[in-house]
DNA sequence: ATGGTGACGTCGG
DNA sequence: GCCGACGCCACCA
């Protein structure tokens, strides 16, 4: 018995999976993950769905900002300071929730997985 | 069923 | 470039 319906656990899958392919010291939105899933606009359920990979050590939630490059969910981390913690312990530095240099750090899957 | 909220993003002013 | 409004969709009271 799942809490989910299958259209959202094939969401879930897809954006986990995504997220697991974010190599280290890079990052990535939840807009280009959207966009990837080919949802542009339900950014925010992939906002969700990192709440739900909370369960999954396997997901890197910490490489996951929004299109700011700002750490808005780190709220949402146990401890909040956690995120940037995890951030910085891969060689991104980061300076009052926001990445520097991110547009550099950016891991758009929609470029990277399509080269083969 | 209805309304409010949210780890977002785009658009118009 | 900042600010307000809207869209999108799942969840919760």
């Amino acid at each position: 018995m799942i809490s989910i319906n299958d259209k959202n656990k094939d969401f879930f899958q897809k954006v986990f999976e995504v997220v697991k392919l974010i190599p280290e010291g890079r990052v990535t939105s939840y807009g280009l993950i959207a966009n990837y899933l080919g949802s542009k606009k339900s950014s925010r359920m992939v906002g969700w769905a990192m709440n739900a990979s909370h369960k999954l050590l396997d997901v890197p939630a910490h490489r996951v900002v929004n299109r700011n490059g700002l750490l808005t969910g780190k709220n949402h981390f146990q401890p909040p300071s956690k995120m940037q913690e995890l951030l910085e312990k891969e060689g991104i530095i980061v300076i009052e929730d926001q990445i520097q240099n991110f547009k550099d750090l950016v891991w758009d899957p929609m470029v990277e997985l399509s080269l083969d």
